[in-house]
This record gives C-alpha cells, structure tokens and sequence, in this order.
DNA sequence: TGTCGATGTCAATGCCGTTGACAAGGGTGC
DNA sequence: GCACCCTTGTCAACGGCATTGACATCGACA
C-alpha cells in the first residue's frame, strides 16, 4: 500500500493537480506547523494549503491524532539526524558534549514546529532510527563511569527534563502577541516596583531576572549546565565506588 | 465591586439559588479542574456544575483566559501556602531540602487540578503572596554562599524546570485512556522487544525504563535530584572562589 | 414609583474535528 | 471492451466549543 502510494506520487498520473499523498499532506501540515505557519493546525488550513477538500487528509490519516503522530516522528527523526551529524559516528569520552548535543537537537527540531511540540506533548512514538540513538547514548554514559541501569535513568532525565522545558517555550511562544504581552507586562510590574525594603534580593536580581524572561534559550542552557554537573557528580562518584573492585560490569 | 459581591455571597438573597459569585464559580471549576472531574474544563460542563446558563459566567470573568488565570493564582497560592507548612518560619540553612520542598509543593498542587496545569501552560501569573516566598527562597540560597545573582538565576530554573516537568505529567496524565494506553504500548514494543545483540543495553535496562515510564514522580524526583545536586557544585565553587575575600555581600 | 445597572437566559455565530453518503477514476478479471 | 470494485476526493451535516448580542429580571436607589 504504501509502496502505491509513492508510485502515484513519482508520476502526477497528469489528470488532477499533484495527487495527495501521506508525505505532500505531512510536508503542508510541517509548513502549517512552522513558526511562521500561523500558529495553528487545523483541517481547514490544511486543506486550503493543499488546494483540496479539507476532509480528504482523512483518506491518509485516521485522524488527527495519528497525524500528529507522523509529524512527530519526522521531527524526532530530524533531531536524532542533527544529533549525529554534529556528532563522532562511534562512542566518545566526552559524554558532556554528548549530551548536550542531544539536548540542543532535540530541541531545536521540535522549536522548528512549535505547534507539533505542543500537540504531541506528553506522546511518546516509537521511531525505530530513534534506538539507536539511545543506545549510544546510554554506552557513552556507561563508558563515563555509569553502571547501566543508572545511564539509562539518566537518559530518561535528560529526554524528559528536554521535552518537557521545549514544549513548555513552545507553549508560550504560541501565544498570540497580546497575551505573551499581558505575560511580559505581569513580570515586569511583579518584580519591576518591589519596594527594596521588603525585597533586597529581588530588588537586586530584577534586571536578570527580567533579563531571563525573555530568553528562554538561556534559560534551558543554564538549567542543562547545571543537572550536567550533577550528571558530573554522579559518575565521579560511581567511579570511586567501583575503584577498589575494578571495572564494574 | 468586590465588595458588593461578597456580600451578596454571603447573604444568598433567599430568592434564586445560590447566586453566582467569582469564589463559587472558581470553586466549581476548581472541581471540574480535578482528576476525578473528568478531563475538561468547559462553559457548557461549568454551566451544568453550577446549575446555571453557561453563559453566566461571562458575567463574572471577561472570558475563558480570565478564569483559568484566576485559577492558577488559586493553585500557586495553594502551592506557596504548602510550602509554607511544610517550611520554617525563617530562612533555614537546609537550603537542599528548601529548595526540594517548593518543588513539590508546586507540584502537587498543580498536579491536583491537571486541568488548570495544562492551561496554564505558559502563563505566568503576578500572584502576590508568591513573591516573599520568592524572595525567601533566593536568600536561602544566597545564605547558602552563592551571589545574589547566580542565586536569582538558580531559583529562576528551579521554577521554569518544576513548572516544565509538571505540565508535561499533566498533560500524559489527562489524556483518555485509550491513548493512553496506546502510548505505553508503543513503549512495551520499543524497549521490549530489542535483540539483545544489536542494543545490549537497553536490553538489559529496558525493565527499569518502563517502570519509569509508569511513574512521573519518581523521574521527577530524580531529575530534581540530580539538578540540586548541580546547584550544590555551584554552591562549593561560590564558596572557594570567596574563601580569600571573606563574605561576598 | 420609576429608572438604572447588574445579573441571568436564550438564540445565534463561527470554528473545530469527525462522519456518512455520494461521485469519479483507474486497475483487475472476464 | 466491459463490469466491477477499491481507492481517492467532494459535499453536507453533526455535535462541541468559545463567544456575542438581544432580551428578561430584579434589587437598589432617587
């Protein structure tokens, strides 16, 4: 079936302008899905963008869940493609860098189409490119001193503390101007007029913090620096521990 | 205004039933909000649960995006007070299980009313209770050794982190079932069923990776863990890098 | 008593995802 | 060549959603 498909989408059969196909509906709806996209996902807009009967996309996908669905396995896939290329093809030492290149991708694929970061949330697919990733993954943390079964906690930290901080600027960066206004102007009137008597720390720290509101990248980088070291002391210390007794298995 | 309201709430007019006030509409959605109250806050099902047009409500909150904010400074109040419990009076030296306390606060509170977490998302509400537990919050910190600043910005990823990881459980958490259901398949199959020789270690973590995938608390706990133990890293080094010059201000 | 503002009701609008009935068209078997 | 069917696209409709405007009600106050 699927191998029809594409047949059909190599030769335009010549009658009816560029027949829909699952990958000309998933490359319209990533346009839709795009910063610059408008910010939203619907069938109609689909529709329009592919010149056709809205409902038409149901003869590809059973709904809209299962296109989300496709959409995010594309952008998975992309973020586990910007990963290897800026990556050694085998295991390296220098898990640090590893991971935040993982991180970084991942989240820069899913900021690319904000509005599938946020429909596909809290979903989970299972791309097969997508393990072989993680098991380099987990090997680069095992090789760094981890014993597996706390690499592989500590990639499920990463992946999760990742998408959850992506979806969650991508949330408000799809907010509609006036109310990530409303948003900004809150933060400003919170912490731009404390009386300094009351709040010395806050007072002091406005700047920056205001500083911070509107960099969510910044943010996201301090907060990966920061769980790393922590990364860092849990693979010195399951260096010590195993320092008597040699190499663990 | 207020007021007037309040004192019509109080003294419920003995001729309708129970007339419509902001406490008794926020209470009502605080209801519909919960776990158990079915997954979706809308006029129509508030309108039901209130015994009242749905469009009563539009008399008391200008529209959708008023009321859910309303209810998140509800919920981040219930956070702060929970903390506050739980919290000595004073600022502690404990920064560890100062900074553990507020995350789970804020937390539990949020994860109480899934619902609200979900459509509070990205906004970010100028609740002023929430601003001396801030401020508290950065002096433990800054008691702790780290400069006014770095310990501003600690707090500031602490929020963004905890807020992050608890909307992203909210939002799996509130999906129907089915999907649900759909997803830890999905996992089943992908970590499951690997072949022991091309992906060694996941293999042999894949049991523990879907104990994970069953628990958001407990991943919690440990990417939370892991961070506090960066922010620990940061402490030592402000406390080195000071040693010779004495208390930094 | 009459007026006004605040509150509740009702009907309607427009967008959304989704469904079912129908039409067109090409491939396959006769 | 013909009939058939399966796939694909179209159209109209449904129910649910947030929101709006016109109307009714009712208490407060002059």
């Amino acid at each position: 079936m699927e191998a029809r498909v594409a047949e059909q989408a190599e030769r335009p059969t010549s009658k009816r302008r560029a027949a829909l196909t699952r990958e000309s509906i998933l490359e319209a709806a990533l346009r839709l899905c795009s910063p610059e996209g408008g910010g939203q996902l619907t069938f109609s807009r689909l529709g329009k963008e592919l010149g056709a009967d809205p409902t038409a996309v149901y003869r590809h996908f059973r709904d809209k869940d299962d296109l989300v669905l496709a959409l995010t396995e594309l952008t998975v896939a992309e973020g586990v493609e910007l990963a290897r290329a800026a990556l050694p093809d085998g295991p390296s030492d220098d898990w640090r860098a590893w991971l935040t290149v993982t991180a970084e991708s991942i989240r820069a694929s899913y900021l690319a189409r904000p509005v599938v970061a946020i429909l596909a949330a809290a979903r989970t697919t299972a791309s097969p490119a997508e393990t072989r990733s993680v098991e380099l993954l987990i090997s680069v943390l095992h090789r760094a001193g981890l014993p597996v079964i706390e690499a592989a906690e500590c990639y499920r930290q990463l992946v999760d503390l990742t998408l959850a901080m992506t979806q969650y600027t991508a949330a408000f960066s799809s907010l509609d101007p006036a109310t990530q206004a409303k948003d900004e102007a809150a933060w400003a009137v919170k912490y731009g007029m404390l009386p300094e008597a009351e709040f010395p720390l806050l007072h002091r720290s406005a700047p920056r913090l205001t500083e911070l509101f509107r960099d969510d990248g910044e943010v996201f980088r301090m907060i990966l620096g920061t769980f790393l070291d922590g990364v860092a002391l849990r693979i010195d210390r399951a260096r010590d521990g195993s320092a008597g007794a040699g190499r663990s298995a």
